[in-house]
Formats: structure tokens, C-alpha cells, sequence
DNA sequence: CTGTTAGCGCATTCAG
DNA sequence: CTGAATGCGCTAACAG
């Protein structure tokens, strides 16, 4: 079963002193630049180093120093490119900093969440970001006692936990008012899950708009679907089948207006020319649908970059100033002015 | 500057032996079932280790033990619905393991590439997963004398490196024979860049089908992509500008595919009414395309999650035999009969 | 400028 | 069944 000949038994500091002909803690001082060593030592050591392909030990490092150079992400999806988008921007946001980072997923439940941000704590991250998370903001409090922590979608800001939130509720309005402005008075509305608060603050949005524009409010022209292309799909069935007219569709995410989109590409009606639609997010893919989609401008890359940056500065102890980007409309070529 | 009142330093080992008022190393055989304990000292330290909330720290650990439980996952793009479909295959095989997984990126490029892994070994992960690596197989070979590694998109074999490797050829091949069959005989195709493999293999499958059809090749039918969305509305578009004549568009990839889809679109082009499309891919969007998009269906989330089963078992010594499903035509709604 | 010493938190001999 | 002692690989005083 297990060989044994892997070859090449990973060198230590130790192995390097030794063949340097010098102490470990010479050999250390020059990995670390922390006291100034001779030239001829510092070649010497080097050379050893460069020989024996020597790389140190990072968690010993890190228990020694106490610091991982690690920090935890905690997703709900990690195949979703609302995610994924913000990954990139935490790893451009590491990029040369010497930090890499374990990526968890919650799944979009509050105890698995828990699970794995005590998982993250156990492996002693220096910090966490947490997108888009399910738990109480006492929770993250409480976790912050031990790590610093930045996160989504919520309003906090202590010395060691700090919070980003979109307004959700703007972005909506943003929408629908888009769509009144170009003369939509019926306009249904793909919601996301009633249990997600983003959710709930866009509907607010979509009322809001409707509101001010003295349209009634109605209730049947509105789906919850659970953000997934599958339940844009089949909200808009239901609206069709339950006979609803309208001119227009407001999704309350990208991916659910994908599932309408297709939805009305099955029923033979075109789009922008007979009812138009909006999406929310922008996902990088919304520019090449067909036609390209209408939709609320998320900034997801720089959310993971700025919050990336945030926990350096709190894991560094400086002091922290995140301005992120609000949300805008950009209009594509899924809305049209009603005829 | 900094706060220092970070509350509830966290407890060690040592701590809840003491509350426990037994030894450490009682503490540690109970935490790892090492041996039989007493009932009563079970009880204390179980009840010291709640009250303490301790969990132990696994940078100590992973030192001790020469384990990390971490393993390391290249990719080329984190936040390319490719890559992170086979994440998810990832997440779900080291679920229940014990495992983390570190996930870094190349960046399409080779050298950044092996710094990354270099990185990942300096980490002591315990094994690494490589997805479509630009590294050579000697390369993988060197890397996998330190820790096992499994790679996709190469065919190595040894006892601490094993590759999977999908038929491109065969793939593409298929897609081809498809339009072919079809009726079209004028196929455009959309290649990826010529310095990927998986690229120049496709572009083989699709000469390869062509000359069993004894349809010629024309090299002016054919244009490069690099993968994505607007290289595949580029290339299409310098098809259109130097006046060539198809019916149908094989796409390297389904990302490419999407933007070919768009120029069409543009151009006011029914799809698959005036012209076939073909994607490779089957990423997860592409049944939500307009039209849904016929492709060859790539199984990215198995291969990611075989992938981990193989390393895994590679890491504790086992025998692997992991097979991984094969491409296949998944026929959507882009292609028809040429008229 | 440099070597010696002492742990970081834990698992594992080795005695009892 | 259990405690004392030792060391994983590295850094940080502490003496020179």
C-alpha cells in the first residue's frame, strides 16, 4: 500500500543552518530581514537555501508568530458567479500580500455557516470575510471576539467587525422606476426567497417605486422564485397562467431573469418589443445574453476587493475607511418604452 | 491604534486539562480517541472542553502530526463558471473529510502557476489538485516528490501523481459530426487560443470530422478566440467582414459560443433558424441561453469531485481507480436540418 | 553581528 | 489507565 520512497524529505531551517555553517536564528534573521547579518554569512546561507530548495515551514511559522497568513472566506455558493465575481476581487485584494485564503461554503444555512467559521477559527484564519451571510449579527459579533471580521450586507462597525451593505431597496426602485419612466404601468415582479433580506429590501424597492408613481400594488403580479434561473422560469409560468397582463418583468436577481427570459422565449414573445425586462446583480455573463440584460449594477469585484482590504487593515490594527461603490442602472437592451 | 482588549484569548489544550484536572495528554487521547480513558476524567474534560468552547489549534496540529488536512486547489480563473463548477465537485467530495481546501490561482500562466504551488507546498498541504495547469508534466512529476497531486487535462500515472484527461478530439468530433449530420457542410469554426491543448485537440476534432465528410477545409472558415465571450463576437464578426459563407458555428467553448450567439444577434441572424451554433462545455448557464445551447457536455463537477476522491485516497495510501464519464452531445435548441 | 535558550500548542513515546 | 517528558520547525529574547 503506502510507498515509501516520495524522495526529497522537505529541508528545515535546521538542515540550512547546518550546511551554512551557521546558527538557526542567523538562518531566520535573513528570512525575515530582522537584524543585520554579515555578507559572507548572509551568502553562505543563501546559497544553502537556493541548494536545498529550502522554503519554511509555514505552520510553524505560524505558531510561533501566531499568525496564519491565512484568511477565511465564507460563501454561500462557490459556484455561483454573484460569488465567485467577489472571489476575484479578494484575490486580486491578497495579491502580494503574502495572505492566501480557505474558502468555505455555507450553503445558504445559518448552522452549517456557524460550523464553518468555527472550522475557519480552529485553523486559526487571521480573518474572516463573510459574504452574504445568513447569521445574526450577534453571531458575528460574538466571532469577532476572536478574529476580526468583515462582512456583507449588514450594518456593523465595531474595532474588530465592520459591515458593507448595499441598498437593496435603492437598487430596486432604480429599476422600476426605469421601467415607469418608460411607461410601464404593469409590471410584474420575480422576487427572490421571502427569507433573504436582500430579497425583502428589493421588493420594498419595488413597491416604493410603484407607489410613487400611483401605481396600485398588485399582488398577482408578483412570484417568489428562490433567485435560480429554474424559479424565474416558473414564476413566469405561473403569471401566465393565471392569465396577468403586463408589459414589463422586474427579476429581483440576474439568474431569475434569465429563467423569465427563457420563459418568454418559449411563449414566442419577444423581448424588449412586447414586455421587457430588468434584472439585478450584473453578472459578468449579463452583457452576452440575448439581447443583453437590462439590470441593476452590482459592484461584486469591488466588494471583495474593498472588504479584502478592510480586514488587512483591521487584522493590522489600522484604522479602516471603505467607501464601496452604489449601486447604478445600466440600461442594455431588454427595456423599451411601451407603445 | 491597536486594540488589545480582544477578549476571550482562546483556550489551549493545557488550559482545559487543568479546569479538568487531569493531564494534557489525557486531554489529547480523549480529542483523538488514542486510548481508553476513564469514564470520570472523560466526563470532566468533555465538560471542561464545552465550558471552554477550546477547539484545538491546528497549526499546532498539522505541525505535530506532519497533516495539515488542507489540501490545495489550482485554478486558472476563480470566478470562470469552467473552474468553479469542478469547485463545487471539490466541496462536496472533501465534505465529512476534515478537510479544507486552499484555492489559488495561475492565471493561464505557467509561471505563476508554480510559484503557486511552491506556495501551497510551503503550506504543507497535504495533497493538490491541479485544474488545467500550464505547467509541464515533468514539472507535476518534480511537485508531486513533495505531496501527491492529481491533475486534470494530462495522462501521468505514477504512485503520487495521477492525471484525467477528457477526449477533445472526440469531443469536438462529436459536435462536428452533429452539424454534419445535420446537413451543414459549411462550418465556421470559433477556435480557443493555439497555445492551449484542449484548444488545438478540438481544433483537431473538428478537422478530423470534416475530412470523414469529405467536406474540404477552409482555413478562411476558421477563426482564433481565446475562450471568452468577446473573442468569440470578434471572430464571428471578422467571419462576416471577410464575406464568408456558413451555415452553421462550432464554438471552442460555450463562453465563446455565447458571444458568437450575440453577434448573430446583432446582425439580426436567427439562431438556429439561419445559421447552427455549437458550444463546448455544458456550463451551467448554457441551458438558460436564447436559445438553450446545444454542446458537448463536459462533466465539470464530477471531475472535480473524483479528482478528490483520488487525491484523497493517494494521501492515505490507498489504490485509486477513479473513472471519470465522457463527453457527450447534449443536442439543445441551436442546431437544425440546413434547409 | 551572532549563537544559545526557550517556548508556540499539541501528540506521542515512555514509565508507572 | 494516566502523567511526565520530548520534540514537530521556527522565532524571539537574551547574552555575548
Amino acid at each position: 500500500m503506502n510507498d515509501t520512497h516520495h524522495a526529497a524529505p522537505p529541508s528545515t531551517l535546521l538542515d540550512v543552518a547546518r550546511q551554512a555553517g551557521v546558527s538557526p536564528s542567523t538562518v531566520s534573521r535573513i528570512l525575515n530581514g530582522t537584524a543585520r547579518v554579515s555578507d559572507d554569512k548572509r551568502d553562505a546561507v543563501l546559497a544553502a537555501i537556493a541548494h536545498m530548495k529550502f522554503a519554511p515551514n509555514q505552520m510553524a511559522q505560524g505558531l510561533k508568530k501566531g499568525r496564519s497568513m491565512t484568511i477565511g472566506i465564507v460563501v454561500q455558493d462557490i459556484s455561483s458567479p454573484f460569488f465567485d465575481e467577489s472571489l476575484r476581487g479578494v484575490d486580486d485584494g491578497l495579491k502580494g500580500t503574502g495572505y492566501a485564503s480557505v474558502i468555505v461554503s455555507g450553503h445558504w444555512n445559518a448552522q452549517e455557516e456557524e460550523d464553518r467559521i468555527r472550522l475557519l477559527l480552529a485553523r486559526k484564519v487571521d480573518g474572516i470575510i463573510l459574504l452574504s451571510g445568513r447569521i445574526s449579527d450577534q453571531s458575528v459579533l460574538d466571532f469577532s471576539q476572536q478574529r476580526p471580521i468583515v462582512s456583507t450586507g449588514r450594518q456593523i462597525a465595531t474595532h474588530n467587525a465592520i459591515g458593507f451593505k448595499m441598498d437593496n431597496e435603492y437598487g430596486a426602485y432604480l429599476a422600476v422606476r426605469h421601467l415607469i419612466e418608460l411607461g410601464h404601468r404593469r409590471i410584474a415582479f420575480v422576487a427572490g426567497p421571502s427569507n433573504n433580506s436582500d430579497a425583502a429590501e428589493r421588493l420594498t424597492g419595488y413597491e416604493k417605486a410603484l407607489r410613487e408613481a400611483d401605481i396600485a400594488l398588485d399582488p398577482k403580479l408578483m412570484a417568489e422564485g428562490d433567485f435560480h434561473e429554474a424559479s424565474g422560469m416558473l414564476a413566469m409560468n405561473h403569471l401566465f397562467d393565471t392569465q396577468q397582463q403586463f408589459t414589463a418583468v422586474f427579476a429581483a436577481n440576474d439568474l431569475s431573469a434569465y429563467g423569465v427570459r427563457l420563459c418568454l422565449y418559449r411563449k414566442g414573445i419577444r423581448v424588449p418589443d412586447d414586455i421587457s425586462l430588468v434584472g439585478f446583480d450584473d453578472l459578468p455573463g449579463s452583457s452576452y445574453t440575448t439581447p443583453p440584460l437590462t439590470t441593476i449594477r452590482q459592484p461584486l469585484y469591488d466588494i471583495g476587493r474593498i472588504a479584502t482590504e478592510a480586514l488587512l487593515a483591521l487584522i493590522n490594527g489600522e484604522a479602516v475607511q471603505a467607501a464601496i461603490p452604489p449601486l447604478e442602472l445600466v440600461v442594455r437592451e431588454t427595456t423599451r418604452r411601451v407603445r
